[in-house]
DNA sequence: TCCGTTGATGTAACTAGTTACATGCAACTA
DNA sequence: TAGTTGCATGTAACTAGTTACATCAACGGA
């Protein structure tokens, strides 16, 4: 039950510790002496403690990541273009999926400071921003993602553009009355909104209906209360796509013909259903965001990406 | 940017270092004095160490996952469950994905033994067993996920269940000649398999045309290849439902009434889709295998679940 | 007044490593 | 042969905490 230490390991050779240690890392040993500290590592099963390396070097090697909601489409993304950065770095990575329980997020931010991660990737609202702050004053990168933080880092999308080029897709299919079911007042939605609004308006079109839905059970009832008005729904967050898909399905309105429909952040039935979509390069923007961590930048980097449509005959 | 440390406080507050420590942890200290304690902590804005916590306990609290493929709906409910208990247990979780190669994952486990996790749930296959074992003489719970190791706790499904439950339903819906994709050599696939075979055998039905499929690109050319001898598709893992589905939808074919379609792995777009499945609770088998991390049982528990069939009318 | 008890706090050893500095020894030079 | 140089290695201090044990003052009872 005992761990092997580096001493037991010392012993074992005949050597002292700090030669083990130089063994371990390639310090200057001869070369039998190597030989010997190898063999007695490996008899003894040995396997060093990275919690008291990093404790001396002052910080882990481990980035930390706080995702609100692992089960979207954008967010596994993400993750995935962070873990191959770090998995290049020799970077584990710690996870911490809120699930969009925004009071346990300042805890998490917390836990990953007092764990010393290598740098901090997280999606979490200005609430945790002072944390964040403090941790980048002691030198631990953090990385803001979907939103821009005045003196941290960011990862986010051009949302006005994003709303733009959801109306442009909606002037090039002739829609003219559209209804939008947007998720929070979260500055990602409510700048995907605006976009909208600029793009229509400057296409001559009447400004869309809004409604704003925090819970997956609303959008039926909100999706009712557009339909008569509308010959197109837009979904400005991805986690409600098929709460709102759902809701006009069931209602037997067959896409593009009785209505069109345009959501963001693609997905991997979109195709086989045929749902157009604004995407995040989300993929990129989590490498970018690990590619932070691992530079370490002195001045806060704000870095915006463009969204692109995936036209797939929803519109029409 | 150097770090403040219990040290600094110490001197702060006019104090020990091991009264700050008594004082943060709950020991036997003065009232006056845990009051000193508390402001100089919040006013230097210390942070403890929780890397130096650790070393001391001898291991981390941190709950190590190892996963080889973080894009799938199982895997991801599966840690969604993983994820709750260890929140309840205030343990922060470190999650590797291993984008499913299998050459990775003795070095992920090495690297998670080196982190002192508090124990490890991992789907790595047979070649990181050795060292899981190592790991779990040395006190380290590891739990394997979808399928059973000697010596090593494990939470799997009844993968001979999973396909007696495809034959049963097949059989109900009258199907009788029935294709089966299947993903690898796996023990889950090739028990799920041997299910199926016992179920249509048991109905006197006659016994599938198989084919093993590595990737997703060679999807098409099995499915087509089975397509002019069966009424039944079934499709053994998750990870290809996407890519057998298009096969079929490819070639115009209507499920339930040109073909049936049955698979493995519920996901969120199943109802809408109409696609039947016999799913895993995964969401209880990750709670479970934390639930066996945090409990530390001496013997090897072996905890294996049962599937259920969700009709959805794809098989008529 | 003396002794024993108790509560609050400090001292120092401990965790498992790393690393600056000191030392020892052999080879080479003068 | 003495002095210098250089490599290999050990000693001990360091990282940031925890904790067993020692100390000490205040108090109560004999």
């Amino acid at each position: 039950m005992k761990r092997v230490t580096i001493g037991d390991v010392a012993v074992h050779a005949g050597v002292s510790t700090a030669t083990v240690s130089r063994v371990l890392n390639g310090g200057l040993v001869a070369e039998s002496t190597a030989a010997k500290v190898w063999a007695s590592a490996e008899s003894l099963g040995y396997s060093p403690n990275a919690l008291t390396k990093s404790i001396f070097a002052g910080r882990s090697s481990t980035i930390g990541v706080i995702i609100r909601d692992l089960s979207s489409p954008f967010y596994l993304d993400l993750i995935r273009g962070v873990d191959e950065v770090a998995a290049a770095n020799d970077s584990p990575v710690m996870l911490a999926n809120t699930y969009r329980r925004t009071d346990r997020e300042a805890a998490q931010v917390r836990a990953m400071d007092q764990h010393r991660v290598r740098g901090l990737i997280t999606t979490a609202d200005e609430t945790a921003d002072d944390h964040a702050r403090r941790m980048a004053e002691n030198g631990t990168p953090c990385v803001i993602v979907a939103r821009t933080a005045p003196g941290l880092h960011s990862v986010s999308l051009d949302d006005v553009a994003a709303g733009r080029l959801m109306a442009a897709h909606l002037t090039d299919c002739g829609r003219s009355r559209v209804g939008v079911v947007s998720g929070s007042h979260r500055p990602t939605q409510v700048k995907r909104v605006e976009g909208l609004r600029q793009g229509l308006a400057e296409s001559g079109l009447p400004q869309p209906q809004e409604v704003l839905v925090e819970n997956e059970d609303e959008v039926d009832a909100a999706v009712g209360s557009l339909l008569h008005r509308v010959d197109a729904v837009v979904c400005t967050t991805g986690r409600l796509t098929a709460a709102v898909h759902a809701a006009l399905t069931a209602r037997d309105l067959k896409m593009p013909d009785d209505v069109g429909f345009l959501t963001v952040d693609d997905f991997p039935w979109a195709s086989t259903l045929g749902i157009s979509v604004v995407a995040q390069p989300s993929y990129e923007m989590g490498r970018r965001a690990a590619e932070l961590v691992v530079e370490e930048p002195t001045a806060p980097e704000r870095i915006v990406f463009q969204p692109s449509l995936i036209a797939r005959g929803s519109c029409g």
